[in-house]
DNA sequence: GGCATTCTTGCACACGCACC
DNA sequence: GGTGCGTGTGCAAGAATGCC
């Protein structure tokens, strides 16, 4: 599978790293976080060391068409596209990675970043979020271990949550419409989660979050438990930084089974294969 | 094709609270 | 009271998308 041409990362000279690691992953047919791991991680070392060695006076504008016009986004990109990667190769079910506009219960578009399938009602949605930056110098207040990954991940939480929330109560009501009662009872006084889980899209979230302190962690670690009522499974992988530079990483053990990357993307790909079976039957 | 709008991601700042 | 940290809110930049 050829790196997505519209994606930021594909023609960033400083994202030449993240190429690297998708091709590897492409040429090896990789299909799991596990084969990947070392890599992403030297890749995201890489990147944000040339984010954080980006000192001096601001970039010119040479300097941004030289480097990729976004000093940050790219990574997040990767992310996103990787996974799907690993998640097309170990289904074998073709996702659709360009971003699409659904309809919701209440909010009439969405943009989605992995659906399938690539056309009518969507059966499976995946979301995936990069969270933590180190210091550089459009952050000159930054304190110099950088900015706590979990900083912003409420703002991300709660708008998956509705997002989640939306889809799945339109695609509850256009089976009213056709006849096929939800599986189970609406979640009017009853379990909201239990009734989310119950109705498609299946919607998987994937973080991974650079963490800088074990507060940082717990309360990543907290907002990932609350993701996880709402979505069908959400996918964690913490990194953290080794030394004064703060730009090297190692993975952040201590996420529960239930919230581990790999596990969830196993998952994940068992349940695609399940949505793609029942989709044919439907059809 | 050009302009306006929307979306995503990263960030600053104000405020409240706990601790010393 | 000063300081540090967590939290909530909203802004900014760049890219994608829509509209005329």
């Amino acid at each position: 599978m050829p790196i997505p041409l519209t994606a930021r990362w594909a023609t960033s000279p400083r994202c030449e790293v993240f190429r690297t690691v998708y091709q590897e992953a492409d040429a090896g047919r990789y299909t799991s976080w596990n084969q990947i791991e070392e890599a992403f991680l030297a890749s995201m070392s890489s990147f944000d060391t040339s984010i954080a060695a980006s000192t001096g006076s601001a970039l010119t504008d040479d300097e941004k068409s030289e480097l990729g016009a976004d000093l940050q986004n790219g990574k997040g990109d990767f992310f996103n596209d990787l996974l799907v990667l690993l998640l097309e190769r170990c289904s074998g079910v073709d996702l659709l990675t360009t971003r699409r506009v659904v309809p919701g219960l209440i909010v009439p578009r969405h943009n989605l970043d992995g659906v399938y399938p690539a056309t009518g009602q969507v059966r499976f949605m995946l979301e995936a979020k990069m969270m933590g930056t180190p210091k550089h110098i459009n952050s000159p207040k930054q304190k110099a271990i950088g900015r706590p990954g979990s900083a912003d991940i409420d703002k991300r939480v709660k708008e998956l949550a509705f997002k989640s929330i939306d889809l799945k109560g339109e695609f509850s009501r256009l089976q009213t419409m056709h006849g096929t009662a939800p599986r189970s009872g609406g979640a009017g006084g009853g379990d909201l989660t239990t009734w989310l889980r119950s109705v498609d899209p299946k919607i998987y979230f994937f973080i991974a979050v650079r963490v800088v302190s074990d507060a940082d962690f717990e309360r990543t670690m907290e907002w990932a438990s609350t993701a996880q009522q709402v979505l069908d499974a959400v996918g964690v992988y913490c990194f953290e930084p080794t030394d004064d530079s703060f730009t090297t990483y190692r993975r952040r053990d201590g996420v529960p089974a239930d919230l581990q990357l790999e596990r969830v993307l196993y998952k994940a790909c068992v349940d695609l294969q399940s949505v793609k079976d029942r989709a044919a039957d439907d059809a």
